[in-house]
Parts: structure tokens; C-alpha cells; sequence
RNA sequence: CGGGAUGUGGCGCAGGUGGGCAAGCGCGCUUGCCUUGGGAGCAAGAGGUCGGGGGUUCAAGUCCCCCCAUCCCGACCA
């Protein structure tokens, strides 16, 4: 390719609209260009590394047995109305009407699609196990997108659905990908971690997610150094600490606190730690509020607390709610008393002579005691874990990292081929249930995690794999003959014995090479310039900044050195 | 969906509080000259319904109301 004909639109400033690295160097670099909040166009910069990722992942996926079809992304809501989802799925689902009033939706997901087209065409345990995936855009109308690339309201994912005769098929399914996840984020270069996680609306029994470390993550994941658990904070356990350890009970005792509300005002006010405080909140469930009780240092896990309470809708009840169920302004809402379902925490139910909010406007209780002053209803593990809490497994402090998520795997089971009533005929001629699982991968969101990864001040900085061009070949002075003619020599040696090569033949100054070159993150650049006259060129590493001086005859050698094949 | 902010040539911004007739600056773009190892220089140009609508006023980029869009924090989220 030529630079001088190729459309690379760079730009020296940085736009207003980006704040993390990767939407700002991929906006800079001509990789892409935003349609409208969370909608991206990709320039050919951007889908060379697109399609790049696609391929990587495309050969892991057919390596790992799995087979490439293409589902529709406008999707009839029948089916989804089978499933439940239409009304489970919410907001999030962009729904339409067809001319007839029939309504659709643009496929977030294709569990129910997908299981329709094999109840439909595969009879026999015998064509099993199946696994079928397809690279397309999906769409999800997300309340917030951000970050550009990283969470968008279209985006490009793999996802792969995996139909088993048992559980021990899916079993093998679920190990096979996960290897292929493992091989797929290491060719793209990225440092990732598996976690445990929760398995949220897609439903299923057992999850995985593949977090590239990055603090512009959004998701926050524990890990122990010591045994190598690691999970989504979301989903995280920990080992409780604080225990009260045999502190005689006190009677329980009212004061006055005016204006202290938070657990910061109350901890001075009164000179009691907050983990000995208990923290009430009051939530919205589908079966209506319910109350729970965390320790004052904690936040609660509301993902912990939509399973316990067994709701699909959750929120934080607002102020004036509030009040009329504690009869107290927020701030004041506390278990001594309050009729209302209660969910205690764990370490909660460990306390003793603790502080509560006393349902009542600048009053709290001393000396509170879990099971003599309250009843404790359901307790359960409803706390965010956080770093340095004592690892579920070994007891080591966990740390903590921010990641982002640019995989999952889920074990479905029978969730979506009972509600689709979709069987085969096993060995013995029974009607089973297929054992499902899906697998997803977020592409255009690993090409922004590879940049977060792969960056320094001058720009992006590409792994071989990935790079839209491998190679630049740069002449200094475009109106140097001598120079012009060795770059386009060594442009078709490179083509020829088969790298990815741009030729930066605009009529630039070499400055403004240079720095687009840089911000592009080609991995090997080669700078023509007045050793041209003597065949030399230099060869530079974009990563390591090494520079070495060559033969124009040697440059495929060198080349081939910098990319370690 | 709550809170905060922003919207002025392609990009980055000033102007706004106290309305005043001239809509500016830098970058980019076009043409010419010049220059060619890290986003050069000189000169001449093109390019703007000041997000949209309504209102106040003799007069609105500037004040008021409504709407839209975008970004950040939170909530939410396979």
C-alpha cells in the first residue's frame, strides 16, 4: 500500500469527546471515527486490525471444532417471547416494527436464534457435539457507552454456542474453549486473567470471563497471590473478618445523633469504627423492599443480592420511599424494629454491640446485638469483597486490578432447550434436552484493550499480529531520487516475500512522517534517507526503539528478526 | 435514569458575566515561493444557519424557556 493513495486521516489534536487512551489514539490515528454515542465507523486503519483480530480468533474457533455460520441480527420477537426474554431483557434490547406492526429486535445475543435452528435441524445424539459461531455486529442499548470502542451500543463479538448430549459433553466443550480463549488472547498480545464471574441475564450455572488488566477496566477483580483464585468483584467471596470474638452483650441503648447520617459523621460522632456500625440499606425488589445490612466499612454486592432475593429488578429504594418504610429521613434506617424482610450479611450476624440507625430522625442504637435485637432473617455473603480481605480458598489477603472483559464463557445447560423445547433423540431413542453453553468474545473491544495495553505518549504501539501494516518504509526527502527509488525497492522486497508493507510516499516533510508513523504503531520502521546513496537504510524497533543500520539488501532478514518468526 | 458539564469553519479553543453592528485565534485545507532526519517558513485564499426551535429587545453567539446532541461521575449492564 501507498501512503500517498491509502485514507488515513491522523490528527495532531485529540479530540474533546475521548478521555482513555485507546478512544484517543484510535480517533488520532485514523483507525475510527464516531457515528453517534457508542456507533463507530471503522477506516481502513481500524478494520485491518478489525479483521486481523477476527482472523485470529476465526482459526482458534474452527481449531477448537467450531464451525462458522451467520445468524440474522433482525430477529422476530416470537422467539424471544418463547424464551421469556423479551420482557427479562429490558431497556437494553433496541426493539422495532416491521411495516406490518410485528415486532423486532436487533439481535444482543442469539441463544434463542440459534437453539431454534438446531431443535429444527439436527435429530440424533449421533450429530452431536455441535459448535456453531458466527463474527457479527450485536447490538445492546446501553444506558451509558463510554470509552469508545469499549463499550458501544454496536459492536462486533464472536459468540459461539456449543450443543451437547450431556454434561460431560459440555464439560469437554467448555475446556475446549476455554484453551481456544487462552490461545487467542495471547496471539493478540494481551496480559489477561481468567476469573470466575457471575453468570447475570444470560442465565447458566458456571462462568468464566477473560479480563485484560488495564485501569481504564471497567470491572474490578480480586485475586489472591498465594493459591491464584481470582474473580470478578461481583462475584467474588471472601472470608469474613472481624469476628466480635466473645464480647459480653450489652444493653441495647438510644442516642441522640442530629445530622449524623453517613457512616462517617456517625464514626466520629461517636468514636466506633464503622466496621462496627451496621450499615442499612433499603433496596426495591420485584417482591417488594427489602432491607439489608452490611457492615459500615462494606458495600453491598447487588449482583450477591438479586440472587438472594431471587429478583430480577433491583434498586436502590429513593429518599421519600425511604421514609415512609423506616419512618426515618435517610441516614436513620437501622433493623432494631423495622418491618421489613431483612437480608443480613455475614459478618453482620457476627457483631456485637454495634451501631444502628434508630428508624427515627437523629437517633441511632448503641449496643446492638444481631438475634437478641433483630431477627436475622436470611443471612447470607451479600459484600463486595475488596483487597485485602482473606482469600475463600486459602486465607491470604486478596489483591486487587481493574480489567476489561473481553471474554466469557458460560455453561447454559438446559436453560434455553427446555423454554425452546429443543431435543434429540439420545442412544436409547429418549427425547433429551441439548446441554448448551456460549461463548463469547468482544472484538472491537479487544482491539481497544490491545491499544490500552500497547501504548506510549507517541502512540499506539501494535503487536506483530494485530498491526494493520507490519512495516513502514519512510524516505526521507520524497523529492530524492536516490531515495525514492531504494524505498521502492525495498517496498516490493518486503511485499514479495510477504509482509504487510505501507510506503509513505506522501510529499511530506519527514517530520510529519515520523510522527504518524508513530501514532499508527507500525512495528518495524525503515527510514530511507542519505545513506540511500551508499544501499544502507535504518531499521527501527517501533516497541523497543531499537535502530539498527542495514544493506538495503538485508532488509527482509532484519525484518524478519524484529518479528521473531 | 439521577448528578455535573459542554455544543462557535474539518480539529482544538477564545468571545458570553455587563446584548451594540467586525465572529476571532491556533492547527489543518487550497495556491505560489521556499524547505526536506521529528508535526518548518513567507505570502495570498477558501471555509461558520455560533446545536435546533421559540421568546425578550431597536438590536441576541451573548439574556429567558423548551428540545436535541455529546462527554464525565453514579446507577445499570452477556
Amino acid at each position: 500500500m501507498r501512503a500517498s493513495t491509502f485514507f488515513m486521516p491522523t490528527l495532531r489534536e485529540v479530540p474533546a469527546e475521548a478521555e482513555i487512551a485507546s478512544h484517543q489514539l484510535l480517533l488520532r490515528a485514523g483507525f475510527i471515527r464516531k457515528s453517534a454515542a457508542g456507533i463507530y465507523t471503522f477506516l481502513p486503519l481500524g478494520l485491518r486490525v478489525l479483521k486481523k483480530v477476527e482472523e485470529i480468533v476465526r482459526e482458534e474457533m474452527n481449531r477448537a471444532g467450531g464451525l462458522e455460520i451467520q445468524l440474522p441480527i433482525l430477529q422476530a420477537a416470537d422467539l424471544w417471547h418463547r424464551s421469556g426474554r423479551w420482557h427479562v431483557y429490558g431497556p437494553e434490547l433496541i426493539r422495532l416494527k416491521d411495516r406490518h406492526g410485528r415486532d423486532f429486535c436487533l439481535g444482543p445475543t442469539h441463544e434463542e436464534i440459534v437453539t431454534e435452528l438446531v431443535k429444527g435441524e439436527v435429530r440424533s445424539y449421533k450429530q452431536l457435539p455441535l459448535l456453531l459461531y458466527q463474527i457479527q455486529n450485536k447490538y445492546r442499548d446501553e444506558k451509558r457507552p463510554r470509552f469508545g470502542l469499549l463499550r458501544g451500543r454496536e459492536f462486533v463479538m464472536k459468540d459461539l454456542y456449543s450443543f451437547d448430549r450431556d454434561e460431560a459433553g459440555l464439560e469437554e466443550s467448555y475446556r475446549k474453549m476455554y484453551t481456544a480463549y487462552e490461545r487467542v488472547f495471547t496471539r493478540c498480545g494481551l496480559d489477561f486473567r481468567v476469573v470466575e464471574a457471575d453468570t447475570g441475564a444470560i442465565g447458566g450455572h458456571d462462568s468464566h470471563e477473560f479480563m485484560a488488566l488495564a485501569a481504564a477496566g471497567e470491572a474490578t477483580i480480586v485475586y489472591c497471590g498465594a493459591c491464584g483464585y481470582a474473580a470478578n468483584a461481583e462475584k467474588a467471596e471472601s472470608r469474613s473478618t472481624g469476628e466480635a470474638g466473645g464480647e459480653r452483650p450489652r444493653p441495647l441503648e438510644r442516642v441522640a445523633t442530629p445530622g449524623k447520617r453517613t457512616v462517617e459523621e456517625v464514626t466520629a460522632f461517636l468514636g466506633v469504627p464503622a466496621r462496627k456500625i451496621i450499615k442499612t440499606l433499603v433496596y426495591q425488589s420485584d417482591a417488594g423492599p427489602v432491607a439489608v445490612l452490611v457492615r459500615g466499612d462494606r458495600e453491598v454486592n447487588e449482583v450477591k443480592l438479586q440472587r438472594i432475593v431471587g429478583s430480577l429488578r433491583l434498586e436502590l429504594a429513593d429518599g421519600p420511599t425511604v421514609e415512609k418504610l423506616t419512618g426515618a429521613p435517610v441516614g436513620f434506617a437501622g433493623p432494631v424494629g423495622l418491618n421489613l424482610p431483612l437480608v443480613v450479611d455475614r459478618e453482620v450476624a457476627g457483631l456485637a454491640n454495634a451501631v444502628a440507625g434508630a428508624n427515627a430522625a437523629d437517633a441511632h442504637y448503641v449496643n446492638v446485638n444481631p438475634g437478641r435485637d433483630f431477627t436475622l432473617d436470611t443471612v447470607a455473603d451479600v459484600r463486595l469483597a475488596a483487597a485485602g480481605d482473606p482469600c475463600i480458598r486459602c486465607g491470604e489477603p486478596l489483591s486487587a486490578t481493574r480489567g476489561i472483559e473481553v471474554g466469557q464463557l458460560f455453561k447454559l445447560g438446559d436453560k434455553y432447550s427446555r423454554v425452546m423445547e429443543a431435543t434429540f433423540l439420545d442412544e436409547n431413542g429418549r427425547e433429551r434436552y441439548y446441554i448448551m453453553g456460549c461463548y463469547g468474545i468482544g472484538i472491537s473491544r479487544t482491539m481497544a484493550a490491545v491499544v490500552e495495553q500497547h501504548h506510549d505518549a507517541e502512540g499506539i504501539i501494535w503487536p506483530w499480529s494485530l498491526a494493520p501494516f507490519k512495516v513502514v518504509v519512510l524516505p526521507v526527502n520524497s523529492r530524492d531520487e536516490v531515495q525514492a527509488a531504494l524505498a521502492e525497492k525495498i517496498y516490493r522486497m518486503l511485499v514479495t516475500a510477504g509482509y504487510d508493507t505501507i510506503l509513505d510516499d506522501r510529499q511530506e516533510r519527514p517530520g510529519v512522517k515520523f510522527k504518524d508513523a508513530d501514532l499508527v504503531g507500525y512495528p518495524v520502521r525503515i527510514t530511507v534517507g542519505q545513506k540511500a546513496a551508499a544501499g544502507q537504510v535504518e531499521v527501527r524497533n517501533r516497541r523497543s526503539g531499537e535502530t539498527v543500520l542495514v544493506d538495503a539488501a538485508d532488509v527482509v532478514q532484519a525484518v524478519t528478526a524484529i518479528c521473531g518468526v
